[in-house]
DNA sequence: AGTGGTCCAATGGTCCAACCAATTCTGCAT
DNA sequence: ATGCAGAATTGGTTGGACCATTGGACCACT
């Protein structure tokens, strides 16, 4: 007998339904990305359930980041949302060690080369102005502060993974970017790090409005190696330092 | 001043601080994959916080797939969990559309072809056999099946993925891998889903063993070519069938 | 020995009512 | 108008209670 034509039946989802209720009312009310949606009460009076059952659905979405929780204001959306959404939450065991960091790079690596590929093959001229806006505000930063800007820097990748139009691009380098800054904001006491980046933004931005895949991918891998090197600059230095 | 050198202080974090326990806990004890953690209650009297908090807590690590709970049995531990691991949760929107699973390839498109150029560089003579064993299983698999073996493949990726020497790389696959067969053993109708993939996984284990990654991060594409095809033909074919 | 049934303690799931802590709104004094 | 203190709102936490399911102990019967 095939052991598999009898899967296990689920039978109990109070708090699935909760959730399925909550999408059906995301949908109903049109609410957008920041909005806010009811009270914990409201919810547990509207849907006949108890307020503890209510926050056990709530902490799943938040857990999965769909929304964010703010004491004594209310809860917001924090991501679209739609009956037939797959959420598949992936956890990585990764430390904050110069071998751990690396790696990050190493998918940042091969990600950030197709999206950039991907962007030059699919964007509009609106697209390539957005991201030129992107760039501008970038440069401007980097002129008058004299130094990379985390903030306008991630920007203006995040307007290349947007236009890719695949969202995972954005999602899963978020992540390693998240890694990465955690503890890292001067990464290894490397005044300057992520400096040498600065130049290949533009070449990167400039073979994307010639709708050029391959010599878009080509400078975004020139973009990540000079991360590299900073990192490896920073571990010997560390190296150098701890043997004092 | 760096915004960035003031970090949010965490001032309440009461079920953060439970999982954070937990952790140790399972290091502690040296729990492995499938064994039971202690009750709500105990956990509740050990740490001194509420059940609730307990629960809050435990749901968030249920709902990113670290444990899970059976009523009346217990509460097991499903993923291994360390003190600084990084929760990506990722969302589809569209759920097991065309769209979505081509976006998991484009994904896998990139990831693989890295990894495969990678294991290339890294790869020692012991690895090669190794890789070359997997396959060889595989390709014995293919002929007295006479098509492609979901679990066989599998197993030949993983190998070169661990090679890669990045565990990143089989931990974001395996996650893409896990929903791409999730809704879709046989994808869109289309029955020999893969086959012709399957001359490109020897091509890829030549030029591994040749030491070229160039090489082996082309034919990688031509294999993630091969799967985005056959996609494209059940698409077609479902189109087709739905204008009746 | 084995089969099935019953009971019972343990465990997760749900509920309730209250209070705490952070935020936001309100209205009064200036 | 402006600013500040207090009230109202909202998520966070607590403790206690009960329900539903599970799994093992025990037992009667074959």
């Amino acid at each position: 007998m095939d052991q598999n034509s009898l899967p296990p039946i689920q039978i109990t989802a109070r708090d699935d339904a909760v959730l399925k209720a909550l999408v059906g009312f995301v949908r109903a009310e049109a609410l957008q990305l920041g909005d806010r949606l009811p009270t914990e009460r409201i919810l547990a009076e509207r849907l006949k359930v108890s307020r503890n059952t209510v926050r056990e659905a709530l902490t799943r979405w938040e857990g999965l980041g769909l929304v964010e929780r703010r004491q004594g204001s209310g809860t917001y959306l924090k991501a679209a949302v739609s009956p037939d959404m797959l959420h598949m939450p992936l956890t990585l065991a990764g430390g904050n060690d110069f071998t751990s960091l690396m790696q990050t790079l190493e998918i940042r690596r091969a990600l950030e080369a197709e999206a950039a590929a991907l962007c030059a093959e699919r964007a509009s001229q609106a697209d390539i102005a957005e991201i030129a806006r992107k760039l501008d505000i970038m440069e401007q930063a980097f002129r008058t502060r004299e130094g990379m800007s985390s903030e306008e820097d991630w920007e203006f990748h995040q307007a290349i993974y947007r236009v890719s139009g695949n969202p995972l691009f954005e999602q899963i380098i978020a992540a390693m970017h998240e890694l990465f800054h955690r503890f890292w904001e001067h990464p290894l006491g490397v005044r300057d790090f992520g400096h040498a980046s600065f130049p290949y933004h533009r070449t990167i931005y400039e073979r994307i409005a010639a709708r050029d895949p391959q010599g878009a991918r080509a400078e975004a891998l020139k973009l990540i190696a000079t991360v590299e090197d900073d990192l490896k600059r920073g571990a010997a230095k560390l190296k150098l330092s701890s043997q004092t």
